[in-house]
DNA sequence: CGGTACCTGGCAACCGCTTGCCTTGGCTAG
DNA sequence: CTAGCCAAGGCAAGCGGTTGCCAGGTACCG
């Protein structure tokens, strides 16, 4: 049988009380017992029992991630992070992979969340009706989404699209395409945005919106041969997975990557892995999860005060940073006349 | 605030015992009664609080998955399989990455493994010593390792290897390599004299091993190396990724795969990623996982149960399969002399 | 030297739920 | 008609901690 804190406290001939304080609130007991207390707990392995002190303190020193799909890297990189940061914190983390089942994911927060101190939702399609119903009195913290009122932590999808579309320009493209993640996206719909923001805006560059696409290799291969029919020179995809099916689609297709069309992807989930090395937008994933459990945790993330007050210091936004590697080169010149410049 | 149980049986004009039971072991109250009970609880949008259920029922409806990293699509892969089942069961899961690091993996097994009803292990560098130490008093289940007396799930790494050598052999090749995993690793070294029992006594094949590589696609590169300076002309590599890195920098140095040398992953965690696609020998994660949390949960892996009777039906083996896609292929022809058979 | 303030530590209630035991009352059987 | 039985539901005791409140002791102050 597993050692109780009453068997601590008879064990240093003290109460319970006092053996409980000395464990949680040392200040509040003479040096002399505290160490009796201490030693007792010691010799017997004493571990407290997380249930039980939960119980009359309200909180459980548990968290709660929910993500659609832990074999998508992406989602694997933030819960890592996660994972990290709240065991340095002391707690532990319910992890939840709702298969890209939205209704799914709701269950499992609604569940989930009632044993938790806090939750960490990462539900890109979801609607917003339904997420700020779920999130309405919990506490919440949005992970790569955003929600006016409840705290969240995304990247800089904007500044990530425009150092892609700044690095295609100066290798001369003119002309680029847009493989889209999957209808519904919050995240892709912030980076398609971005990217027309930054190509019209910027660098008077031409969008093809190529439409959505599974965020999957195989996703990525349809991709490809839209890319191929498009007059392009550029495509940038909504992700690292679809950016690789696109690679390898056109090869197999018979265009050269970069020396037809140049492909940058999105999250660096696959590191140099793929031939060419992808060019890409980078995101600290393992950094997204800590960093949203520390707002979690901070308190400041509490139930609806960002709607109350209006600030939005609870929305975090991460810097990315665009890795170039193979995938991109400069723009074929045009066959097409014999005018130079 | 949320309602509670007694406010539950106080709605329902009846006593929390009452209420308790018409929820959790309904056969004892009547039905009239239990109607009430489940309407008001109903209404009140009541959920029970498993912190406090478990302090009384000494079962908390939680598992704990300790894996070494969540990025290694392995481990994403068991870890998704384990959750799908759990949550099918009614259980929720604690995860926790230990970054690879045994002393640290030992830690959450014994923090968490209190706060579960079972724990889920895959730990497969730590020294058989500390893991029975580890496991000794504890409701555990091995995933991917084995170890007497204590409930496990495995591959049948034998099998695997044997199919792959067969497949080599048929091709032509007699002389190929092995770029193992960690040292240290279980199921590294399981494959290792797989491949050896395989190569040796089914099919005469000589084996050169490489040596330990970390289970990463930059692990691969190193072995990729190896493999371009040694006589042989096909590779099996502890696991996709090192397979990956391997085909890459051969590629680099100007080999050609499977022309000049064929190779062989395992684990299939890559799919047709990567140029050729990888032949491999597959395992069901998923299954693993699954299969892992209903022998824990089964109650047949209780502790030391198997070591009491010597039995072995809580060692579970999963049945591997090759997929031959496009890294492997006939052993190229000798060109060092014109005697032709 | 008496009074007061403060520090320690114990008592006991309580967190929310389960469950052994007992009471009550309706039936059946002798 | 009464004894016996069974089903139904309430009482209360925990599960393992935490914490408000209070008592006793000590130190310090006047």
């Amino acid at each position: 049988m597993v050692a109780t804190l009453r068997d601590v406290a008879r064990a240093a001939g003290v109460s319970p009380a006092t053996a409980s304080r000395a464990l949680s609130a040392p200040e509040l007991v003479a040096p002399a017992r505290r160490a009796l207390v201490e030693k007792a707990a010691q010799d017997l392995g004493y571990r407290p029992n997380l249930a039980a002190r939960g119980l009359t303190t309200g909180r459980t020193g548990n968290l709660c991630l929910v993500v659609p799909d832990l074999g998508n890297p992406f989602f694997a990189g933030v819960a890592k992070g996660v994972q990290r940061r709240a065991r340095e914190l002391g707690h532990a983390v319910f992890v939840a992979d709702s298969d890209e089942d939205a209704r799914l994911e709701a269950d499992l927060v609604e569940r989930l969340s009632a044993q938790a101190d806090g939750t960490l939702v990462c539900s890109p399609r979801m609607s917003d009706e339904r997420l700020a119903e779920l999130t309405a009195d919990r506490h919440v913290v949005l992970v790569n989404r955003r929600l006016p009122g409840r705290p969240s932590v995304v990247v800089d999808n904007t500044d990530g699209m425009r150092q892609a579309v700044r690095h295609l320009h100066a290798l001369g493209h003119r002309r680029i395409g847009y493989a889209g993640g999957p209808e519904g996206s919050w995240s892709d719909a912030r980076r398609r945005d971005g990217l027309k923001v930054a190509a019209h805006g910027l660098h008077r560059l031409e969008v093809v919106d190529l439409g959505h696409f599974a965020p999957t290799v195989v996703g990525g291969t349809a991709a490809g041969d839209l890319v191929a029919a498009a007059s392009i020179t550029a495509v940038i995809a909504h992700n690292d997975l679809v950016a690789l099916g696109i690679t390898e689609r056109l090869r197999v297709r018979g265009r050269s990557v970069p020396a037809d069309v140049s492909v940058i992807g999105y999250d660096d989930t696959v590191g140099t892995l793929g031939h060419p090395a992808l060019t890409t937008v980078a995101i600290r994933l393992a950094r997204l999860g800590s960093v949203a459990v520390d707002l979690l945790l901070d308190g400041r993330a509490s139930t609806g005060r960002a709607a109350a007050t209006g600030a939005d210091e609870d929305d975090i936004s991460l810097p990315v940073e665009l890795v170039v590697r193979g995938t991109t080169g400069p723009a074929p010149t045009p066959p097409t006349d014999g005018v130079s410049r």
